[in-house]
DNA sequence: CATATATTTGGCTATTTTGCCAAACCACCA
DNA sequence: TGGTGGTTTGGCAAAATAGCCAAATATATG
């Protein structure tokens, strides 16, 4: 594998780093919907203040989500829509996932 | 957050995580088109055997590759194709990404 | 200006992941 | 049976990640 393949696969695997994390994929659930507030978001997932910022600050440095800082609170939005689209496949591994297992019973 | 939802997205967080790693991303662009053995593949990446193989048990535990020995060789193929289509979303992200460096300088 | 609210950052520890080596395993063949 | 090629497993050290607290920052408001 030459240099600019990596480089290429490397950049890929940090957007799909991004989304490996439960917090940040309920994250990305709620911002498919309308933007929301940190203070919001925070209050759903009932982690530390500064727990769910770090996770926003991952979605963002991978170019998932955008943020808009409007008086004191800062409003978060998916940027890049299609992610929101990969549960049914993802669904569909569970799935498969589930049958193999129970025809393995 | 509730018990089952926290479940829930624990499940797709396994498989996301499965495909977080550049070696890994690699992999599944291969089974793309065909089966690969183990052989095959470590060839192509450059990494010890060992290291190959635990990363495709990753993906095999996550449910996303299956695998069959012949002989004394293992193939393993792609068990759920949509995951290789997630890449034009991808690097949507990483061009919207680039874009937006590009509009900051 | 002082205070309150919202968010980010620094720093620390605990946990997880990665990748190599060595050893075990398995199927085939002489 | 012994040897060979292909694959997995165990184990370990290095690196990355997660989550909390405390402190810093920024913005609104009295």
């Amino acid at each position: 594998m030459d240099n600019a393949t990596q480089a290429r696969y490397e950049a890929r695997a940090k957007v799909m780093k991004a989304l490996a994390h439960p917090t940040r994929l309920f994250i990305i659930d709620r911002l498919a919907n309308r933007e929301e507030c940190v203070c919001e978001l925070t209050a759903m997932i009932g982690a530390d203040v500064s727990t769910v910022s770090k996770h926003l600050l991952v979605l963002r440095d991978a170019g998932i989500v955008d943020n808009d800082k409007r008086g004191n609170q800062v409003f978060y939005s998916l940027r890049v829509p299609c992610v929101a689209n990969w549960y049914s496949c993802v669904e569909g591994v569970l799935q498969a996932d589930a049958q193999q297992r129970l025809a393995a019973i």
